[in-house]
DNA sequence: TGTTAGCACTCTCAATCGAAGAGTGCTAAC
DNA sequence: GTTAGCACTCTTCGATTGAGAGTGCTAACA
């Protein structure tokens, strides 16, 4: 029997042990629920060793062990088993896809509540277009709502990106209106939203009557060139995280709390994986200072239509990867098979 | 001097500093800060006296005492003062609209958030249609996304509605969409959604080809038609909550904060005073189990594009009602400018 | 009649102490 | 290389105690 592998293989149990219970993991208790045919003493020497290689703490000396951040990497990478989810979890996710789709927005905070119950953990969505460069104009319409005011909705090929309200000469007719949509939709479809800008500005001369029309909608391009003009972000399940006893302290919950109503920081905690079609952070990888005793669990989707869904998991360190990753893994699929094309199943 | 006024003026000094401590008031406290020419002993007597009838609780015999619910009320109803926002404060409101308005959906979330961050209590934002009799469809277009997919778009008087995903059959060309949209649009322009329904099937005869399409918007119509179905919510500011000791205790923070999380239960605690145009709920008059330590202080805005926004502040039941009304009152004001008609000032 | 001082009483809160329990590290024996 | 045994450490929990805050009552006073 190797002696390397029965080390890692202590490790393992230790990680196991403490993901479920929270409690520092002494040696007794390995030896008596996972390792039976080693003593104790065995264990504690192991132990020891491995607290010296750094993937193990003590709190203090008479408490067991607990997983360090280099244990729950070693652990996610190499010793950990996927779980796969039971009937009713699966079930659970599957529900929300089985009922027809109706709004786009509803997409992402279905799946967010749908993650969230099963997981217990806390779930952000982010949907955003594919790099600007891509994204291309399809249409683009004014409605008149008010005496002078209209709504310009700019629509890509993901869906409304945006929906301003515009000021508008009275003089202006729901024709009118309709007729500027139509010309403007003729000219600028297809262009991409960064080229759109110039090519209106060109345009300019033929509406010199309603310059500040004009005006108000190149802003508005303006802004939907970046990347964050179309990104839509949902958090579910928060609460959940309170039932750990890892937040039992209101200050740590406040702050993490505060960190997840944190548009701009949940994009960052969501970014750091982008590149990976699947990324799990351990504490100090998320990147937040607020973040690092917790893991966030990614995986990005690249839908059919030009959309690229991001959805992280978010929780103590001490998480149920196995879990999690197989939860994602099959949100992941129902996502794809009923929004690039619902009947390719 | 009159002795009940003398009673109940010393019932809002309790309530004031309870307000601010969080702590049960003895008698002691009021002599020495809010009425100095009577002595502890003559307090004590007439908190006696307020306990009997109902508007002091004692936690223990030696305990000062603790506002019940019948003194919020009477508080809010007769002794408080409206406490008006410091100029930073003003200002802090202010700034969230002194930018060009973007996004529609902005609005809400910028509310939410100024509100939050100026009352340090959780703050939901609900906009709604008017009652569904009155909205009217204004715009519908059917925008082409992928081979066999394009987006329904339907815009209201008050923006879009719907924007759901619907399948076409691969044969109609974006321009075959834009003619059908168009014509739709002039047939269904001005109708009720709820009258759009019959006409659209009454049309149906001249798209046999098209049923699928067809059938599918109706659906979206019919979802539409309903007050659920164009209700957006935004919360922002939970996390504010678990500053106050009322929820040192996680086991009620967690309570709270998943009633937060709950669309249907928090349209609900905003539901309450919907019929006034301002409205403050203390306790159990919120009407759910889970908040009856809470507060929900609500006012309600008809803007001029026929939607209706109702804000809400919630928090413990020791609120500082006085600030918390004139921050709604003042966002109100700066809501209405900015949205129905932003030049009418 | 209303106000006040004084005092006994109650209850909480924080600190202290000690015993129990869990776990370690080390040593010596197998 | 493994294990039993043991001394040692550190936390946790319960009980005890004293201080402090606040009340209610009584009796005296204006």
């Amino acid at each position: 029997m190797d002696l390397v592998e029965r080390k890692f293989r202590i490790l393992q149990a230790i990680v196991d042990d403490y993901i479920v219970t929270a409690l520092p993991v002494g040696s007794r208790t390995i030896s008596r629920k996972y390792e039976q045919n080693l003593s104790s003493a065995t264990i504690r020497n192991e132990m020891s060793d491995l607290e010296e290689l750094g993937y193990l703490d003590s709190p203090h000396t008479s408490a067991g062990r607990v997983p360090s951040y280099k244990a729950y990497r070693l652990y996610v990478d190499r010793l950990m088993k996927r779980t796969p989810l039971g009937a009713e979890e699966a079930q659970a996710i599957s529900r929300f896809f089985d009922r027809r789709m109706r709004q786009m927005e509803d997409v992402a905070e279905r799946a967010a509540h749908a993650l969230s119950s099963v997981t217990h953990y806390t779930t952000a969505v982010m949907t955003r277009q594919t790099g600007e460069d891509d994204l291309k104009l399809r249409h683009l319409q004014l409605v008149k709502v008010t005496e002078n005011t209209a709504l310009l909705l700019l629509v890509t090929d993901a869906g409304v990106v945006k929906q301003t309200p515009m000021h508008v000469s009275p003089g202006m007719s729901t024709d009118d209106l309709y007729k500027v949509s139509r010309m403007l939709t003729e000219r600028l479809a297809g262009c991409r939203l960064g080229q759109v800008q110039s090519i209106l500005e060109g345009i300019g001369a033929e509406f010199r009557d309603q310059n500040e029309l004009l005006s108000g909608m190149l802003e508005t391009l303006r802004e939907s060139a970046t990347p964050e003009g179309h990104t839509d972000l949902v958090v579910g399940g928060t609460s959940n995280l309170l039932e750990y006893p890892e937040y039992s302290d209101v200050e740590k919950a406040r702050n993490l709390l505060s960190v997840l109503e944190t548009r701009e920081k949940v994009i960052r905690l969501l970014q750091g994986g982008a590149q990976m079609e699947f990324s799990v952070r351990i504490g100090p990888e998320t990147g937040l200072p607020e973040t690092k005793d917790c893991s966030v669990v990614s995986a990005t989707y690249r839908l059919g239509d030009g959309r690229v869904n991001t959805i992280g998991i978010i929780g103590p360190t001490r998480m149920q990867y196995g879990r999690v990753i197989s939860a994602l893994e099959y949100m992941g699929k129902a996502l794809m098979e009923t929004l690039s094309g619902q009947e390719q199943k």
